[in-house]
DNA sequence: GGAACTGTAA
């Protein structure tokens, strides 16, 4: 078990509610940038009337053209080769650099700064934070550690707190999150960005659970308050977490701080609750947004799609486009993902086959992903393999890895030799290929078989992840390991785990052994299964919260068919409702059934 | 003149 040595406690108490008055509006009565032709004009008429040699006028215009828009950045670049002799001065370096930073080419920034530094110019401290901004978008960390290096000979790290905050991010983002912690911890002045650049280097890294932490000790340290970007990450680790509880207490936080309930952090707020498994509150929220993106519209149609609902998912894309929303790739994931999890295979095979023509959106690999997990799902491997064979894109391992699944699932051992062939072919140690090849002999009883595969496993230190499930109980989080003991209740959740299995046996349940290999009798195999991690959450849960209230796992891995099973009859034996998120999807049981209708 | 900014396959 791992769980916060001190927690944020959840304000369970507080309602969940939205505030209309404090929605942020639109961003339309921002300014708008000077548009280009403006821009020309004001060029022209500098040139006519000669202030254009005055190196801050010109330096002002070079600025505003540089950064109106990227379409916009050769033209800033002309006025390095203009024959009249423009003045450039390191404010005007400084803005292309920062231009480039910016768009989608940013390598340039690094070669003017090269330019900067040939020409006679002294990049300052404005010129570090556009540098490492361009950096952190660069394949090659090595750019930006030499940047590092040179702040450092110059005395300049640790003085400029933008300077500090931009190599934070460049380490989060590029090097490691720990570098960036220590880059944090060693700095003199923290403000809200740096903060806010850490707890976002932890949420990249898929370290949620320290990104929580980080917002958490930030409070404890005072006087600094999280602002609206801060939430985007903490409302982002809580997503990934499944932590509801903590989840309504960041929205309840934001609206107490007064933060405004923008674009992007309403969208995010939709999304935490969708992937906390509290669709109808992701509804409410969604529809009380006034101004919604594609971003909003996906992270909607994707919450409806992974708890199930695929026909409300599309109609709601019906309705997006209504609004003139234009789709992105995302989207048609999205939509694929609620044709998978639907079993709408006709309509995914139309979208993704005119998704081109449609919506001009070239299938990437996650749409692949998509559709071979919708025709694995369907039991039609034969034609999930052909698309693969046929697409123009190298296959992964994850697609492999989706397809090896469901051959195992529909019990094809002749393709998923074929698979683990190709997955071996890319990650020779690939751990899952090697348990799915166990499985595999094992469902067929070639036990010699499976026997060599586990020496193999042995001799290269071949380990398969654990499943995990986690469960929040009063706003802490506690994450289980398959088999694991080391919860300090460990006593009661076992007599519980107990419990559990002698009331689902009177319900006639017979363990289905078929997904464990490596227990040689029959006894072991089902004392394995009995120890799942969601079981183990859920008998905790079971002694843990309220009878009658929702019991919300997480899970890393596809739930088993035989958790499965248990769990539908748990929940009709206790009277509760158990909300399930595996790696792909929700599961709500009650009252004995499962709102998948048994098809994951 | 500057740093931190939400959603996708398994």
């Amino acid at each position: 078990m791992r769980a916060p040595s001190s927690t944020i406690t959840a304000h369970t108490n507080s309602t969940y509610r939205i505030a209309p008055s404090r929605i942020h509006r639109s961003s339309t009565s921002l300014p708008s940038p000077p548009s280009t032709k403006l821009l020309m004009q004001t060029h022209a008429t500098l040139l006519r009337s000669g202030e254009i040699h005055d190196a801050i006028i010109a330096g002002k215009l070079i600025s505003n053209i540089a950064n109106s828009h990227p379409s916009n950045l050769p033209y800033a670049l002309t006025f390095l080769s203009h024959p009249t002799n423009i003045p450039i001065n390191a404010f005007a370096w400084n803005s292309l650099i920062r231009g480039f930073a910016h768009s989608a080419s940013p390598e340039n920034s690094i070669s003017l700064y090269r330019r900067m530094l040939a020409d006679g110019f002294f990049p300052n401290n404005y010129t570090y934070p556009f540098l490492l901004k361009a950096s952190s978008y660069l394949e090659d960390r090595r750019v930006g550690l030499s940047l590092h290096a040179t702040i450092i000979r110059r005395g300049l790290d640790g003085m400029d707190p933008f300077i500090q905050t931009s190599l934070i991010n460049f380490h989060a983002v590029l090097v490691s999150v720990d570098t960036a912690r220590q880059l944090f911890d060693e700095s003199l002045v923290r403000d809200v960005t740096s903060w806010n650049a850490l707890i976002k280097g932890y949420v990249a890294c898929g370290q949620h659970m320290n990104a929580i932490y980080m917002f958490q000790a930030m409070q404890d340290c005072g006087p600094i308050c999280g602002d609206e970007i801060t939430m985007l990450s903490v409302v982002s680790a809580c997503a990934h977490l499944g932590a509801l509880e903590m989840g309504r207490w960041v929205h309840s936080y934001i609206e107490r701080n007064r933060l405004v309930l923008n674009l992007n952090l309403g969208t995010a707020l939709i999304n935490m609750y969708a992937k906390c498994g509290e669709i109808d509150s992701a509804k409410s929220l969604f529809w009380e947004m006034q101004e919604k993106d594609v971003r909003t519209w996906s992270v909607m149609i994707n919450g409806l799609a992974i708890h199930g609902h695929a026909k409300e998912s599309l109609v709601l894309f019906a309705e997006m486009q209504r609004f003139g929303v234009v789709p992105d790739s995302v989207t048609i994931t999205a939509l694929l993902i609620a044709c998978s999890h639907g079993g709408m295979v006709e309509r995914g095979r139309t979208i993704f086959s005119r998704m081109r023509m449609d919506y001009g959106i070239e299938p990437t690999i996650e749409h692949y992903g998509c559709i071979v997990g919708l025709l694995g799902r369907a039991g039609k491997l034969d034609e999930a393999l052909a698309l693969i064979r046929r697409s123009s894109l190298k296959p992964d391992i994850v697609l492999w890895g989706s397809l090896l699944v469901d051959c195992m699932v529909h019990k094809n051992i002749g393709m998923g030799e074929i698979v683990v062939k190709e997955i071996l072919k890319l990650d020779p140690s690939n751990a899952g290929a090697h348990v799915f090849l166990s499985n595999m002999y094992a469902t067929s009883g070639k036990w010699d078989v499976v026997q060599e595969v586990r020496n193999f496993m042995k001799e290269q230190m071949i380990h398969k992840p654990p499943g995990s499930s986690l469960i929040e109980v009063n706003g802490v989080v506690h994450e289980f390991l398959s088999g694991d003991s080391s919860h300090p209740q460990f006593d009661g959740i076992y007599k519980m785990l107990d419990e559990i299995c002698r009331l689902v046996s009177l319900k006639g349940h017979k363990p289905l052994v078929g997904g464990v290999s490596f227990d040689i009798n029959d006894e072991d195999r089902e004392v394995c299964l009995s120890q799942h991690s969601e079981k183990l959450a859920v008998a905790f849960g079971l002694i843990s919260t309220n009878p009658g209230s929702v019991i919300r796992i997480i899970k890393n891995l596809r739930i088993c068919r035989d958790c499965h099973a248990v769990m539908k009859l748990v929940s009709e034996a206790f009277g509760r409702i158990i909300i399930v998120r595996d790696c792909n999807r929700f599961h709500h049981f009650s009252k004995g059934s499962c709102s998948c209708g048994d098809y994951w």
